[in-house]
DNA sequence: TTGACACCGTACCGAACGGTACGGTACAGC
DNA sequence: GCTGTACCGTACCGTTCGGTACGGTGTCAA
């Protein structure tokens, strides 16, 4: 017959990542409330087109989700030697890019829709998130957590624990505010700080040696 | 004519409340998926005093948004002198109690419904959860902080920055996690580890005098 | 008893939307 | 040139749902 959208690798056809970035546009201004109508308007395909290529609505926002999650780019952890700054830095890495994706509209977006699809209907949304959102960054923040530790730098028992902490400090309730609508979204500077002092925080609790004592502010 | 539901000051009559309850009850079920006819089958009332009551779909919603959050109680903050044991107590009691709250099954659906709206369509009811959520945490917590502060308990320039790190050492990624459909809901005794911890944590940051070096793990 | 009132249950209406079908067009390979 | 194919645009269908209207019932006050 013809290629529905393969359920694990998925290269979609330039064509059809043209669909799913007027997709992503409509959420990011209608959050869940977009027709397949509009969407085939929007993108200058036909509705058909649509049904054939992603099954149905939730195949598209499912394709959707899946690419957004795929573009997605982290920092690079450190390969060198790891010193305490080259640690530091690598943290302070992650915490900035995340606060900016987090705080970012397709990222809001994104999860607004995971989210109201994970309260009602059984759609794989929410999972999908969470794999490629907290999860996926456990995981690559791990093997930094890890080298941490084996340069002797930090100190924990379970990695799950150190993440936990982290991603607290750095997140707080920002996402949380952001999902619920609040306008004021962080300006650059806020979120340096922000995962500046995340990380400094990070490190006096976790770290071992010349905890250089953060003045509180 | 006949009392619509007043915007402000909203006293429910026996009747309306049990209508607002059968709504939550149908969050916590299906979402935002739940019809008017559904609420009047489930309430045993007639659509017509649905609308005669609240107006539309959105005023039934917000009602049941304000009405819940009404019933939200908090941890008394000590009265008494402030010993660093009953400061410490206090935040620990907030803490429990707010992780109890937000992994709670109706606050789950209630942040899913807020969130969900405030993406697609203007309703206020973003503003209402952020309003009664976070926000009104923070206007409880600030006192506690302050008491703490004028004990010589705890060190910090600004309330919002020592907010938002409770916040985050508390919370972490709880609350999102239970938002995209995770399934693994904490236990208490889990839930008391969490607020224990942060707690401790937060005075490792905050704190004064004696701070008694948490053993990582 | 009678009327006003609040309410329930049901039927009804119009709009929006998911999904399908169909005619028309451009382009591939032969 | 011919045929198949992939696609666009639009019309169409069935359902669902928000919102309204209406008849019937219980209650309370005069």
């Amino acid at each position: 017959m013809d290629q529905k959208v393969s359920p694990d690798k998925a290269p979609f056809s330039s064509r059809q990542t043209e669909v799913l970035s007027a997709v992503l546009d409509l959420m990011v201004e209608e959050g869940d409330r977009f027709s397949m109508a509009s969407v085939a308007r929007r993108a200058s395909c036909s509705k058909e087109t649509l049904y054939k290529w992603f099954g149905d609505r939730d195949g598209l926002l499912t394709a959707t989700v899946r690419w957004q999650a795929a573009k997605v780019a982290m920092p690079p952890l450190p390969e060198a030697k790891l010193t305490r700054a080259a640690f530091a830095a690598a943290l302070g890495a992650f915490a900035v890019n995340w606060l900016k994706v987090l705080t970012g509209d397709v990222s809001v977006a994104l999860n607004r829709l995971a989210i109201a699809h994970a309260g009602s209907g059984g759609s794989d949304l929410g999972r999908i998130v969470l794999e490629n959102g907290p999860f996926e960054m456990a995981r690559r923040l791990e093997p930094v957590f890890v080298a941490g530790r084996d340069a002797g730098l930090v100190e924990f028992d379970k990695v799950e624990t150190a993440f936990r902490s982290f991603f607290g400090l750095v997140v707080a309730d920002t996402q949380t505010r952001a999902l619920l609508g609040d306008t004021s979204r962080p300006k650059q500077t806020e979120i340096r700080g922000w995962a500046a002092r995340a990380v400094d925080q990070f490190l006096q609790l976790y770290g071992t040696a010349p905890r250089h004592a953060a003045k509180p502010n």
